[in-house]
DNA sequence: TCAACAGTTCCGAATTTCTGAACTACGGAA
DNA sequence: TTCCGTAGTTCAGAAATTCGGAACTGTTGA
């Protein structure tokens, strides 16, 4: 398997933020991690309600979430532990990310306060 | 030709709204109009420095921004209007366009009080 | 009536997205 | 060690989208 590649902060790309959570299924599963204190795994979010989204596609997301900035990924044994880089982002691109989960109706609780 | 159609500001979509200003041209034209105080027209914005747009690509720039929700276009003569959206969508998603151009480094002087 | 101009539509080529199937990687059991 | 099960990735081809040149539409002015 390919080593994982996430980009640095200044590396990071509005353009990548804006078309990756331009697709609902990513911002769901975006806002899922960024609503969970420990990370993520992919098959922990495989699950969004009306569709089961197939694995091969939510691998997609994830290197799709992973490459533009938005995640950290890291294996874990035999699974992927996935976490935002809200942090860091917002030091880069202040208020962005919470401006797109909130016009999304999908900011969570821990991101509500600051 | 075809009138040309803009959502109501209930119908207007996050995901579009990402979707057209996740295009580094798009967004460039649209803080070009965000900073013009009447209407632009599609021609004048055909330059973005260092490429010339072709205009059918140009007309679907415009397409995708009017159908997203963030220009209003309206004919006028021989030419088309463009303006933004600008104070509605700010009501119905609150900080999303500017903390979008503030992030790509395009937000125009008129947007930078309030 | 005609020519020029602004912009749109059409359509084929190129690119991207989607997802089932095959595959890789790791951990646990025996 | 070998085998099995699980988590996730990669591959490949079908489907959908994007791009842009050429043809077209609608408007104004001569």
């Amino acid at each position: 398997m390919r080593p994982l590649f996430h980009p640095a902060l200044e590396d990071i790309k509005p353009e990548a933020i804006l078309y990756a959570l331009s697709d609902p299924e990513r911002v769901a599963i975006f806002s899922k991690l960024a609503g969970t204190a420990c990370g993520g795994t992919c098959s922990a979010l495989a699950d969004l309600g009306d569709r089961v989204i197939p694995k091969s596609s939510l691998s997609n997301h994830f290197k799709v979430l992973r490459e533009s900035g938005l995640i950290r990924s890291e294996r874990q044994g035999v699974e992927m532990r996935n976490q935002t880089r809200c942090p860091e982002l917002d030091e880069r691109f202040p208020g962005l990310v919470r401006a797109i989960l909130t016009a999304y109706g999908q900011l969570p609780e821990q991101l509500k306060t600051g």
